[in-house]
DNA sequence: CACCAGGGTACCT
DNA sequence: AGGTACCATGGT
């Protein structure tokens, strides 16, 4: 068995951030860097002076699948430059410069956040970590660590039972994992074709999916496909938001999709993350009120 | 023990 | 359109 390492070179990629930013889940501490799965593949990655160096099993013919997921060309200090010049956007972007949003597997993503809902994100990583050793693929043999598995697909789950999810401690997501599953593995909706969408039709497609509501939909149009404007509002982004922006009275729901929607510009899914980053670090620990 | 977690759904006004 | 109970499970 043999490792392929590369090097890449890349300014303010905070890389350790950015993998435990609770957008994907698999990501796990390994040495002086972090391991996970990617497709097929078992890969590694260390941040280094320069940028990081990556290592992978599978000589690949070349890397461009990694840096896609890494979102390489994008230039986060455009990016950063488009926020809203106010002094909330600029703490949260003081707290972690150079916090990036990942570009994932459409199919991963949106199976990942039906499990999301209402928990933390240390059990989701145990919940997906127990799904893919128990319906995933297991990799190559040959493999660094023989026993990592595979993101199970559409029909692995499909073909499960909602009691042998449950056995993922799931609990009453299990039925919206399973028939979520089932539509996209028989066609009835076909994640590929969300890419030629505008957002709001593809918005659309996926809020038909059982266990699938605005906040989940927003999470998988930002982090699988390239809707920069996405803006998921979990109870993190929303408390940032409302403390932020309205300190004196809170707005009704109409008036906050309103200012959301209108204030963060057209990167507002990055900004969204780095208010979620920022409100879940400054608040560590210190209980949900503050 | 009470309360919370990258929510969605059914059902109420 | 806006509000609420309920849905499992594990952590604090």
């Amino acid at each position: 068995m043999e490792l392929v390492a590369e090097f890449f070179a890349v300014k303010n990629y905070a890389l350790a951030e950015t993998l435990q930013s609770g957008q994907a889940f698999r990501w796990k501490p390994s040495g002086a860097g972090w391991e996970s799965v990617l497709q097929k593949r078992w890969v590694y990655l260390e941040q280094t002076p320069e940028g990081f160096e990556a290592r992978t099993t599978h000589p690949p013919e070349d890397w461009d699948w990694l840096r896609n997921y890494l979102q390489l060309g994008v230039d986060i200090d455009a990016v950063i430059a488009s926020f809203p010049d106010d002094p909330h956007m600029k703490a949260a972007v003081e707290a972690c410069r150079g916090l990036r949003l990942l570009r994932q597997d459409p199919w991963e993503c949106l199976a990942s956040f039906i499990l999301s809902s209402t928990k933390q994100i240390v059990q989701i990583q145990q919940i997906i970590r127990l799904l893919c050793a128990r319906y995933g693929s297991p990799l190559d043999p040959s493999a660094v660590h023989p026993h990592d598995a595979a993101f199970p697909t559409a029909a692995q789950i499909a073909g499960a039972t909602e009691d042998g999810l449950r056995g993922c401690k799931m609990g009453f997501r299990a039925p919206y994992l399973l028939a979520t599953a089932r539509r996209v593995a028989d066609g009835a909706v076909d994640l590929e074709a969300l890419r030629g969408m505008t957002m709001e039709e593809a918005e659309a497609r996926l809020l038909e999916l059982p266990g699938v509501g605005e906040k989940i939909a927003q999470c998988v149009l930002l982090f699988a496909y390239d809707f920069p404007r996405a803006f998921p509002v979990d109870v993190w982004v929303r408390r940032a938001v409302v403390e932020l922006y309205f300190p004196r009275r809170r707005p009704s729901p109409a008036r906050l999709r309103r200012f959301i929607a209108t204030h963060f510009g057209p990167h507002a899914g990055y900004a969204q993350q780095y208010l979620f980053h920022y409100m879940r670090t400054q608040t560590a620990r210190r209980g949900p009120r503050g």
